[in-house]
DNA sequence: GCCAACGTTGGC
DNA sequence: GCCAACGTTGGC
């Protein structure tokens, strides 16, 4: 089982519509290192859901539910999107601050390349950032 | 609104 | 194949 991370504008589309969908298709990602990273994941997979510009903060967990496949919203057929369900919305928000100051998250691969919307995450950090969010 | 990071494009 | 110019993302 491995762990991502995903960034979406709340005001595009947020954690809350994900819970009233019910499941979703991850889609719009042009990025290569996103694209690997979302060919990567397998289903039942766990993923932070990120809120950027708006928030900058973590607010919930989703399960891979369905493997890469063609990006739908995608003409050249060069990109793909996984979909994705939500599984537990965060009790408190952890904000990219609270992630900055934390010394067991300095490796986090989207700390240290901010621009990428989707990133791996270690089962630890993972686990830190759940435990952070009881806290 | 600004700016840093970084990806892409295009001239050479 | 290099690199400058430019566009986009995302934090502040």
């Amino acid at each position: 089982m491995n762990y991502w991370l995903m960034k979406s504008e709340p005001d595009v589309f947020s954690y809350d519509d994900l819970v009233e969908k019910g499941k979703a298709e991850w889609d719009g990602v042009r990025n290569h290192a996103a694209k690997l990273h979302m060919k990567a994941m397998k289903k039942g997979d766990l993923a932070l859901f990120y809120h950027s510009n708006i928030g900058v903060e973590a607010v919930g967990v989703m399960e891979i539910v369905e493997e890469a496949a063609p990006d739908s919203t995608d003409e050249t057929g060069k990109w793909v999107a996984v979909h994705v369900a939500p599984k537990e919305k965060l009790t408190k928000p952890v904000t990219l601050k609270a992630m900055k100051a934390d010394s067991a998250l300095a490796d986090m691969v989207m700390l240290r390349q901010s621009r990428l919307s989707v990133s791996p995450v270690s089962k630890s950090e993972f686990e830190h950032i759940l435990a952070l969010s009881r806290a």
